[in-house]
DNA sequence: ACGGAAAGCGGACCTGAGTCCACTTCTTCT
DNA sequence: AGAAGAAGTGGACTCAGGTCCGCTTTCCGT
């Protein structure tokens, strides 16, 4: 029932490349990318004096000035916006471990690299976690959002380039679960593991997956 | 807000030891003990017969006679009656792995019973996914939850008995992060994996973890 | 038995997420 | 410029989860 919902226009991708494809992305209306930025504007604001907790969709529609309608056909729902929101903090966190210089990219070796990230990863999250845990996808989307899906993807190309043997991808999405927003919290807040400890459990990992196959 | 709901009564142990210890759970009125075995026969029936999905509180209370307000006070929110629904399923698994034969319970090696307690788990997650995903702990509740937590626990004590070294912990909490019903439901209906793969990603996993630190 | 206190009950009520659809606004084609 | 229709809008509405609080039941001490 509430499983499958319809799900609009997933970021139709304001920038397209201008060669005569096919037909991608058919573009956005003017006012209907007006309507998103005040939207994304008036969200931040709320979720910056209120926190993420405490806002309510129908809040950020009035504050924006956009009935409620657009604010859930833009979005989706509540997850969606404020994943909307989070892409905005983690797009120069993403650019940092795609794109950026050594050793968190590319240039330094795999290892250092998967190193890095995992400190990286860890710092960003609890600078977000505010909006990490409200845009927390229960079960089904856990595992399918594109932030999650680009760090798996991220952590098995470096595994690879690592010489990891054995079933990379499965080992990668274990890795990757370790860096669960929801599981940093909880080891920070409720075993009051330190900052340190816990890359310093990153490191092990990543140094048991690049291993030789163990027995 | 919504963070830190009251919580009643965690599961107050209807059989304590009559020894005249301090004061522990004062023991639950029998009217409250009735109305709470009606409630969960109703909801499992109603379970089985629409799914988890499509189970609603207000019909659990309908089809158990009973008042809605009981029904929260007894289970504190949906997520809690879920869950409430699923110790029932998890007692046989529990018990297997806790006091069960070898492989899996005691009396095998420890990495032996780590391999069996993988394969067990995928296995029984399997077969309770709908009620999993319904219950799914969204965030704040996922690692604390007592089943997972006992989960944790064990495979951790099961590390150190086979002589694992390192942050024992921390790897255990990522090994137990491998058998979160979301991911594998995710790996098995979305990424079309086989049952025997993720098994045996799971033993690859805890070789890694026992293995001596590398490097 | 009986009476008082505490625990439990129930359903009206509130809140916030998400839907629906008649209406408006943009865009494009001629 | 104007018409046609696709895309977008807004807010009333529905629905389910969760709370509240006056009333009832049970328990226990006498």
């Amino acid at each position: 029932m509430t499983a499958q919902r319809p799900r609009p226009a997933e970021t139709p991708s304001p920038s397209r490349a201008e060669l005569p494809v096919v037909d991608q992305a058919p573009r956005e209306r003017s006012d209907a990318a007006r309507n998103r930025v005040r939207l994304l504007e008036a969200a931040g604001e709320l979720v910056r004096r209120h926190g993420a907790q405490n806002v309510t969709m129908d809040a950020v529609a009035d504050a924006a000035s956009v009935g409620k309608g657009t604010l859930f056909r833009r979005f989706g729902d509540r997850e969606g916006l404020m994943l909307a929101l989070l892409e905005h903090a983690e797009e120069e966190y993403q650019r940092g471990y795609l794109f950026g210089p050594p050793p968190l990219g590319p240039g330094a070796a795999p290892l250092e690299r998967l190193d890095a990230f995992g400190e990286a990863t860890v710092r960003h999250l609890l600078c977000n976690m505010d909006l990490y845990l409200a845009a927390d996808a229960c079960a089904s989307r856990r595992y399918t959002v594109p932030a999650g899906v680009l760090r798996v993807t991220h952590i098995a190309v470096l595994l690879h380039q690592a010489g990891a043997v054995g079933d990379v991808d499965l080992v990668a999405q274990a890795l990757a679960g370790y860096l669960d927003p929801a599981l940093v919290h909880h080891l920070c807040t409720q075993r009051g593991f330190s900052l340190e400890r816990i890359q310093a459990g990153w490191r092990e990992l990543v140094n048991r997956a690049v291993a030789p196959l163990p027995a």
